[in-house]
DNA sequence: GTAAATTTGTTTCAAACGTAACCATCGAAA
DNA sequence: TTTCGATGGTTACGTTTGAAACAAATTTAC
């Protein structure tokens, strides 16, 4: 590789996002069908699900969520019927949040597609050999992103099973 | 870890998600001093630099942006003059996209920067022992997420050096 | 040779996003 | 106790996004 040249394929942030983002796309691809949350929606979903109650700061420090995003999702979950708030009794800012029933619910209805997803994708690690982690970054991208897609421009990315819409985790900026 | 329990800190997905946009944003630290560009127009920049001149479908194809964002960065990069198009010969809907001489000179400038944080992150990498795949995420996120951030609800997330803004390489969904 | 289907790239539109401003509350200091 | 800074959380605003519709050019099918 001449030194003056970046090569995107073995570029590990650039090979980190597209692998992320292509776990994303293939989980949600796994999950939409039953309900259409947004990639916050989704995180503050399962924080609750993991931790039971919390308050909105602390799912946002956890997850590294942006407090908006938190804010938005919580709405969002509320109108759903699946986050309840209550109130702080000796602080009256604080909201602790946690699932209702029906979040509980549906919280462990997804628990299980959601570790049949992960041990699908380390499989695929295994298979590879994926020991090192470059070599599990290329295990991954090879059966994520199509054989092709880091080697050859114009390569077309069809192994993606069609994903149309509907992110899941994603991160974002934490409130600093 | 009970059974009906996602702990997501060791959620393959998440870890990968939470992964790249903190290494995102650690490296448009890096380099959002020098231009503003955002994470589309850096990646059409990018793999033009690479590869010289392509069309703005292989460009998606090779980076798995949607083609809505390679046409939107081409603009951009366009008017930033750091781009220029010309028509194909025989096919008059295609266009061949190429760096102009100052985009040129803008990527050898922005070539060593990525390559230098690229091994720093290898460099975290290492020292945490990162052989497996696993060791390695984890390596990673305690690098660039905090300690805390993957074990306990409320850590802060100080240690990401704050990054206003200026997403970098951030994959979409390839069109179909 | 012409109609239909495909491909390339842009535009439109509604949804999601981040920054900043904001309100309310709390704790600490004077 | 009053004031002032810090904290929890929401709202407003402009930007970015993807899906879908689109125009233009090309290829395929008949």
């Amino acid at each position: 590789m001449a030194d003056d040249i970046l090569a995107l394929e073995s570029f590990l942030p650039y090979r980190l996002n597209r692998l992320a983002d292509a776990v994303s796309r293939e989980f949600a691809g796994t999950y939409r069908d039953r309900h259409g949350l947004t990639r916050p929606e989704w995180r503050v979903f399962a924080t609750l699900g993991q931790f039971g109650t919390m308050t909105a700061t602390a799912i946002g420090a956890h997850s590294a969520m942006h407090k908006t995003k938190v804010s938005r999702a919580v709405v969002a979950l509320e109108q759903r019927k699946w986050l309840m708030r209550t109130p702080d009794a000796s602080d009256r800012r604080i909201e602790h949040l946690a699932l209702t029933k029906a979040g509980v619910t549906a919280y462990r209805e997804m628990v299980p597609l959601a570790k049949a997803f992960e041990k699908e994708l380390l499989r695929r690690l295994k298979r590879a050999q994926a020991t090192a982690l470059m070599e599990g970054l290329t295990a991954l991208e090879a059966g994520l992103l199509g054989s092709g897609a880091a080697s050859a421009p114009g390569t077309a990315h069809q192994s993606i099973t069609t994903l149309p819409e509907l992110p899941l985790f994603m991160a974002s900026k934490p409130s600093r």
